[in-house]
DNA sequence: TTTGATGCAAATGTTTTGCATGCAA
DNA sequence: TTGCATGCAAAACATTTGCATCAAA
């Protein structure tokens, strides 16, 4: 009963607190690798579910085929890049009065929303520029 | 050169026109294999990927496992019931100034946003009272 | 006719799961 | 010891694709 400590857990969590990419489970897998070259995908996934089960870290679901992670679980938004595809933290004040505008037009009950934002990140941008310079 | 007119696809839109519960791929293919028996999963998910290029159904991620699509592409919003899963519509007056507030703490460039409400819907509520007065 | 669309089946990519073994408590 | 976690492989899904055939133009 309970759950236990594992190595290959703490190495998961240790890398998604480290890094602002919001990996996909196939990069922690290659990631994990490195320290443990014998974990499964399968150790992987089973740990990513606990550890959003928990709360310990978020899921995300950017319209890509899979699912990405994000332990930063403070109150946050996401640009998606439309260029690189890569998703990037936006930190801005919450909007949740939508959810009133919302509650005027809807007879259930609506408890929240998840927000993403599209466009171009600044990198793809100074790329984009660089190149019309030649 | 072009595309050429085809009954099952006919099939599809109409289906999707006639339906506002936000079908998965496989609901669709269930619904126009009673006209269409031979119809194959394939010319589902080619039609439907044609279709959304076009530009003539939205495509919908949910969170789901599936994707899910819609034929009505005037700008509107969806609340996801955590309860029962479905998907329903919102009509409620655009609210782009979010996308005003984010380009307020992002370096790139901001195109949009993608909001999805979660909650639970009237149908379930009603049931959860009646369970009550049991 | 010509060429795009279909049906079928195999392939792909992601995620889950069964089971024997390993390891934390 | 006990039982949760792991590694491995197979299974489960959702989606895509190759190819011979069909049908719209």
């Amino acid at each position: 009963m309970g759950i236990k400590f594992s190595r290959q857990r703490q190495c998961i969590i240790e890398y998604l607190k480290s890094t602002k990419e919001h990996p996909t489970a196939e990069m922690v897998y290659r990631y994990v690798q490195k320290e443990y070259p014998n974990i499964s995908l399968g150790t992987v996934y089973r740990n990513l579910k606990l550890l959003t089960e928990q709360g310990q870290i978020k899921r995300l679901y950017c319209g890509d085929a899979c699912e990405r992670f994000d332990s930063d679980i403070k109150e946050h938004n996401h640009v998606i890049c439309k260029n690189c595809g890569r998703v990037l933290d936006l930190y801005m004040e919450p909007f949740d009065h939508i959810n009133t505008l919302a509650r005027a037009h809807f007879s259930g009950q609506i408890e929240g929303h998840v927000t993403y934002f599209y466009g171009i990140c600044q990198e793809c941008l100074d790329i984009d520029n660089s190149n019309e310079q030649l």
